[in-house]
RNA sequence: GGCGCUAUCGUCUAGGGGUCAGGACGGAUGGUUCUCAGCCAUCAGACCGGGGUUCGAAUCCCCGUAGCGCUACCA
């Protein structure tokens, strides 16, 4: 295995154990990462988490977390994709310092530079291209932080676009041209990057630029083991959002893809894992994408949702799919919110499992239609507890239980043989919150009505 | 093909010469209960293979194998 390299920290800091990571009063705002993306597309879920942990580096030190667009690529940049991105990094609650630099105004740096090199003889033109010089027999090294050493010789690499033909500046050119103007300290980027930085060692050491530190983190995988791709599933952090996710359960998940932190709690805030982040504990080792996970750690988050916050998330998810809540009174929608908190992975499960709450059309459970209430027996249970409801003093769900619990053993019967058909009648699922919770927050005339449909 | 990265339960991982190889998700079983979920209890489950070094290797070294990445005038 690699040695990690612990130097980063800064020459007096001798590597430490995790086992004492309190490093909260530490300030070291030399320290400056960035995050790069291209608006070619929505935000892909690795580079999610390369942002997270480049803003981790960041704040855990007290040094700057810059944006960077880097949209060289005028066919395939589009507007739309840059805001979706910007969008989507601050609800995961992530914060940058300054305004992010666009690339696509700087061509004419770009060129400059490369003129410059021209002109001392590094690079040389192809036609309306500049091209990088790279002379064989040369071992380039550099220490990764996440890796350890890693060498490369110069044979295995070709001279290097710099300037392409009609003008535009090459990706690894302008990004070290960037990098070095905006004092980028540490680069921590995916491990499909490993074999770009020889390339951009070489430019750095051509203009004299004082070189940052690397890092490169392993890429996420599909659950096969192959690259995250759409047909896994969801590849944007969009997607997770429209499917109800929390974007802190995102974010902790996407983090713990790669690092791990001390003791056993593996549910932490943005800001308790920057205080106890170390770039050189984060793991090089690929990590498989498991959405079951995923999906334990967002009901935690859902649980811990503040009850006004809980009910206002739940409305906006029903709202974008379409489930119009507004008719429901808000109050009667947070109750009924309550009551499935824990039954729920992601806030898109409610509108489903509750649909009876806020539509008289609600899904039906047609096997267990058929099975509690296709029978005699089904039918006379609803009919005699319907009954005995119609005449009951006060709606609640307490007096609800009693009632149906003396009607049982006064006909001899299992309390489940009434609430069943019942639960049935009323929200045609066989399974969900408590029966008398239900019909308490229902109100007595939509349950009677209810209850009386299958009887006709 | 060349270059590079990686390898502990199904998954995420802790450990890093002597551990009953620990935890979490998922799974299984039992309990609670009107169902489901939850909660409680319990269980199953791993050091990629082969050689070394060593009294002793999951741990160090070498060789394989496998996965992934790069090998663009994409970023």
């Amino acid at each position: 295995m690699a040695v990690r390299l612990c130097y980063i920290l800064g020459a007096d800091e001798a590597p430490s154990s995790r086992s004492k990571p309190d490093r909260g009063f530490q300030v070291d705002d030399k320290l400056i990462v960035r995050f790069a993306p291209s608006p070619t597309g929505f935000l892909h879920l690795g580079s999610a988490r390369t942002a997270l942990f480049n803003w981790l580096a960041a704040r855990s030190r007290g040094g700057r977390f810059l944006l960077r667009i880097e949209d060289t690529d005028k066919v395939r940049s589009e507007e739309r994709f840059l805001d979706e991105i910007l969008e989507d990094l601050r609800w995961l609650g992530l914060d940058w310092d300054g305004e992010p630099i666009r690339q696509s105004a700087r061509f004419d740096l770009y060129r400059a530079k490369a003129e410059e090199l021209v002109a001392r003889g590094r690079a040389y033109r192809e036609g309306e291209a500049v091209l990088f010089r790279v002379e064989p027999g040369r071992t380039l090294a550099y220490d990764d932080l996440i890796h350890g050493r890693i060498a490369v010789e110069t044979e295995n690499i070709k001279d290097q676009v710099l300037i392409k033909s009609d003008g535009s500046p090459a990706y690894n050119f302008c990004c070290v041209v960037d990098d070095a103007e905006q004092g980028v300290t540490h680069i921590l980027r995916g491990d499909d990057h490993i074999s770009n930085t020889p390339k951009q060692i070489l430019f750095y050491e051509a203009f004299g630029f004082p070189q940052p530190h690397f890092g490169h983190m392993p890429l996420i995988l599909g659950p096969d083991g192959s690259k995250l791709s759409k047909r896994h599933g969801g590849v944007s952090v969009t997607e997770y959002k429209a499917e109800g996710f929390l974007p802190a359960a995102l974010a902790n998940y996407l983090i713990l893809l790669g690092w791990t932190p001390p003791g056993e709690r593996e549910i932490l805030s943005l800001q308790e894992t920057a205080e106890i982040f170390r770039i050189e504990d984060m793991s090089g080792v690929q990590a498989k994408f498991d959405v079951q996970k995923l999906k334990w750690m967002n009901g935690e988050y859902i649980l811990k949702l503040p009850a006004a916050e809980y009910a206002a998330r739940i409305t906006a998810q029903l709202r974008s799919d379409g489930l119009d809540p507004d008719h429901v009174p808000a109050e009667r929608l947070a109750q009924a919110a309550e009551l499935y908190r824990v039954r729920i992975k992601t806030l898109r499960e409610f509108g489903p499992l509750a649909d009876f709450f806020f539509r008289d059309d609600f899904a039906v459970d047609e096997e267990g239609q058929a099975k509690h209430l296709g029978t005699a027996e089904g039918k006379a249970a609803l009919a005699l507890f319907a009954d005995r409801l119609a005449g009951l003093d006060e709606w609640r769900h307490d007096t609800i239980e009693a009632l149906c619990r003396e009607l049982a053993q006064e006909k001899g019967l299992k309390p489940a043989a009434l609430i069943h058909p019942a639960r049935m009648a009323v929200s045609g699922k066989t399974k969900g919150a408590g029966l008398f919770e239900i019909m308490e927050l229902l109100g007595r005339e939509t349950v009677l009505r209810r209850m009386k449909e299958p009887l006709t």
